[in-house]
DNA sequence: CTAACTAAGACGCAAATCGCATATAAGTCA
DNA sequence: TGACTTATATGCGATTTGCGTCTTAGTTAG
């Protein structure tokens, strides 16, 4: 460690920091599509633009705990999966001064996505639109799901569309050889319904025997024993996530 | 965002921020097993331990840039592949203050690995031995692998040993997928090279015709028409990536 | 009580992929 | 020229995958 990095060390203030933030993709599904939740800016810079959830990180919190306090404070919710995603560095991501922010990753199952869009009066439902097959990547869109624009596109503040990309990505290549399908359900579910997430991720359809087949084969789900109810035709088994969540 | 949040947007100190570093693992291959390279710490805390470059991130410069710095500065070689890893922000990383470390990978072929370790007098190569196989995840040790004491375990410091044991889980789950490995060889490469890399990364044996198969069916390769030469059996083709470096 | 309807779940089979043993090719060297 | 070594090709059984279709278990209409 060399002469400066020690003394900046030791005399914080002699040596200038960025401001260090968590910004949170609160992803859930919303009619067979991926969702986020988005809070409208009020103030300068990027006033009327629409900005995921953060918070600036305290010195005495870890990043994953800024984290679940943003999931906290201001989507009213926790207990849920949240993973780290990356982190955006850009020069100029906020036009006032030097801001890194940490992104994460949240997955909302459709009962804490529809309790922090009615707890949280700011919140607001977008369908994220990915225009892009595989994991092609590039730009990504959001939509309105609220009230009566549906499907306007919304205008994104700072790099917060990036993000949004990026989580979709990292969504998609981990769905296969992973189980964070799983944090987008409720703690029972029939195949379908996990086969739904997984259509709605991708943005593809898939074969329904293979997934059953595949899934199945992992060893990842324990049939519960019961069936859903309330259909109107044969009711599927429900099933439950054999690692605990 | 909040009064708090813009307070501390326009008066910087106002709000305390953490200490933002970027730290690299810098990585090759030894005797076929991985191997990255270390500073020994010459003052507190952790002296005496071994660390990885590092450097702390300048007000005006984006973390990318940081840790090519890094890699320029400590390390004395450039253009090599680098790609952000993971954020570790945990409370007690440095015990003089918080440090928030984004850490990053760069890969190191044989002749850039030889010459950051030749022109660099602090560096040291170590093995990074890995316990563990597949996807398990779990501690690495660092095994030195300069001059005398081949195989001693390198202590390392703060939670370094968390960071290469990341770097070698990423490496694991992006080797199959995607084009990682050509950024671990030389511009052209045998198809027994490549699978060298693999196996070294994996810590298992590969069945050969599959391998081959594989990589060749993916249309990554691009053959050279040329052949290695100095060999006394019959010389590979050599290939190149056909994606741009 | 029965037949129509719907989606769950099972089955069959062809195509693709993979692991592996073995054969052939192309160099060097004695 | 033949031994030697590794590259490269080939063959084949086992496994996985995609996909159409059949059967099953419920509800609803008549």
């Amino acid at each position: 460690m060399s002469e400066t990095d020690f003394l900046a060390g030791y005399d914080p203030g002699a040596y200038p920091r960025p401001s260090l933030t968590v910004d949170l993709v609160l992803l859930g599904l919303r009619d067979g599509r991926p969702a986020t939740l988005l809070l409208k800016r009020a103030q300068q810079p990027h006033a009327g633009r629409w900005a995921l959830p953060g918070s600036f990180v305290a010195l005495d919190e870890t990043l994953d705990a800024a984290a679940e306090r943003v999931l906290r404070e201001k989507a009213g919710i926790s207990g849920i999966h949240i993973e780290q995603l990356y982190t955006f560095g850009g020069l100029d991501r906020d036009p006032r001064m030097r801001v890194v922010s940490v992104a994460y990753l949240a997955l909302l199952p459709e009962p804490a996505f529809a309790e922090a869009l009615a707890g949280m009066p700011g919140l607001s439902a977008a369908i994220i639109a990915v225009p892009w097959s595989g994991e092609a990547g590039g730009p990504v869109a959001a939509l309105s799901a609220d009230g009566r624009r549906t499907g306007e596109t919304l205008p994104l503040a700072f790099d917060h569309a990036d993000i949004l990309a990026l989580a979709i990505l990292r969504l998609r290549g981990k769905l296969d050889y992973s189980d964070v399908a799983f944090a987008l359900l409720p703690e029972h579910f029939t195949l379908r319904q996990l086969q739904d997430v997984h259509e709605a991720i991708l943005g593809t359809r898939l074969n329904k025997p293979a997934f059953r087949r595949r899934m199945l084969d992992r060893g990842w789900l324990e049939p519960t024993g019961s069936r859903e109810a309330g259909t109107s035709f044969r009711p599927a088994e429900l099933y439950r996530s054999r690692n605990p969540r």
